[in-house]
DNA sequence: CTGAAAGCGCTTACAG
DNA sequence: CTGAAAGCGCTTACAG
């Protein structure tokens, strides 16, 4: 077991006061430049680092974000985006030291709970935010505890919270267009959960496009984002009537599970049915027939959101941030209606 | 912004010592009972939590353990393996107040770097370390450190560190000897990164079988575990020869692209093609037609994990577990081979 | 059984 | 520009 050096020591063998040293080590005025280029030198050898629990507890900052996710384990691990987005946040984390702390737990009650602890524990200086519902308590939560926090969701319904965002409506727009383009009337829909925000913003933005198009149909069918019920809903969807010509999914694995289940009902991709999917993963690749999809960069967004809640621990003032367009990517699971 | 309590708000309450107080709080001897439920009701009514920096820096434990992700970008999120695993984990964890921290890095040079510095640092009190490789110099490093760690992998090639693992050898075995019965004489395996120890553990398994049972044809191919890499090697066996009747894939996505290359390709699962996959999840069970798999319970491994890691800080000794066989679970992807 | 004190390893006003 | 000291909120021997 390695000896772990101190400030302490550091300071007896640069015959400093342990105060010189830290101003040295922390780039703050009131050492020559000498003496902190020494200094650096000095702890730069004995592989000195910052006691974590001894900086946060004078400084008072963890040096620590965090992240719930309420999940069901049903749901939990099956759709990329999460990953990704985990993976986007840690690396603009990593790169300023900064540790990232993750719970998983079964449902906001749970989540509220864990938030009140990591603040009377100080565990954590901020907060990412995911999952955002309409009338979501979590942000009442967090704007009395006076924990920092970035949302990842929205517009809107996020109280005083920052928020990073993607533009789900005008994304949903895009694609009706482009169905109704190719000539389909009859378009579903199979949605996440409907007390998510973003979820009832697409089915919004879905109805109004929809109506402005004067199409034939427009069902959208609420599920869990599990492929299970994605499957289910497809079935349902595929018995009809109206039996739509085109089916757009709100996640990846449920436009997965549905092309199977068109194939199970011997409804042929793309002759038969089209298919897209919200948001890309190399399942979407894999399938067969390829999906289209609605493709964003999510570690990108994650990054986004680190980089928004560091800034605002800064003391930076951070507004609102809107993510680029999901770019629409055309593949082998979309094509003209069956005349 | 609320205030929070610290034990020198309920030594003045209580008319005591503040020594006096973390004796109450921590269930030590040197107060009498009255005094101990006094002192713990007002904690309770202040909301008093301890402050983990201050419990972390005089205590000398972090209070967090770690766990750091060397994956690349692209088959990052795919599995849903790692989400179940870190939730069992975590569920561990979180039920004894200990933090999790995450990190995702891509590779072990990164990986070890981020051990150092936690380390340094006296972020954690210890590392689960994952995708355990043959020659994994991780090990070393953690040794070297005194780092406790538990290993979630094996058997073997993990140093002194103690090792939560399950027999994919007899697993292995298992699979290949339902297939034989079925009747099958050339099976294919599309296998994960030949570096990682289980990979390799399932390869040998595989040949020995393979060998007793004297199969016509044993080939392995070796991918990076993406769903790509498992497309591309199901192409190259169904163009044999020789073309095998039955293939055995190291993780579900692959499993399902693999179906889904064998549809592409106009080969009938499972008539002319049996398809196993290792590790269930949602996915096996939507695909057309659902996979025959390896199921075991990841959440439960990771749990096992957890509390072995907890018990080893408590200063138990705590040796190597094996953690149950996984099941064969036959679904529709698994048949008698064509005549 | 209880109190006063030192210490964990930093940061940060405050004198010199 | 530098040093001595107090303080962050706990834990833990050590006296009484």
């Amino acid at each position: 077991m390695t000896k772990r050096a101190t400030i302490a020591d550091i300071a007896k063998r640069a015959a400093l006061s342990k105060g010189a040293v830290s101003y040295a080590l922390n780039g703050r005025p009131g050492v020559s430049e000498a003496t902190r280029e020494r200094v650096l030198k000095l702890a730069a050898e004995m592989g000195w680092r910052p006691n974590s629990a001894a900086r946060a507890l004078s400084a008072s900052r963890a040096g620590a974000l965090g992240l719930v996710m309420a999940r069901p384990a049903s749901t939990l691990g099956v759709e990329p985006f999460f990953m990704k987005l985990l993976s986007g946040i840690e690396n603009t984390l990593a790169a300023r030291s900064t540790a990232l702390l993750l719970q998983v737990v079964p449902d906001h009650d749970a989540e509220v709970e864990a938030y009140r602890r990591w603040w009377a524990e100080r565990r954590v200086d901020g907060i990412f935010l995911i999952d955002l519902r309409i009338e979501d308590k979590r942000v009442l939560v967090l704007e009395e505890l006076g924990l920092p926090a970035v949302v990842i969701g929205g517009p809107g319904h996020h109280g005083r919270l920052p928020a990073v965002w993607s533009d789900d409506a005008s994304a949903m727009a895009m694609v009706v267009e482009y169905l109704a383009a190719l000539g389909h009337r009859r378009v579903a829909r199979v949605a996440g959960p409907a007390r998510m925000l973003h979820t009832e913003l697409r089915t919004q933005a879905f109805g109004e496009v929809a109506e402005r198009l004067a199409l034939a149909s427009a069902v959208t069918v609420a599920t869990d984002y599990s492929p299970e019920q994605g499957a289910q809903a497809t079935r349902r969807l595929l018995s009809g009537p109206p039996r739509p010509t085109a089916i757009i999914y709100d996640n990846d694995v449920m436009a997965v599970a549905g092309t199977s289940v068109a194939h199970e009902m011997g409804v042929d991709v793309p002759r038969d049915l089209s298919i897209v999917a919200w948001d890309d993963s190399v399942l979407c690749e894999i399938v067969h027939p390829p999906l289209t999809v609605l493709s964003r960069d999510i570690m990108a967004y994650g990054a986004r959101a680190a980089e928004r809640l560091l800034a605002l621990l800064d003391g930076d003032s951070v507004g609102d941030f809107e993510d680029a367009m999901p770019r629409l990517i055309a593949r082998g699971s979309t094509a003209r209606p069956p005349a």
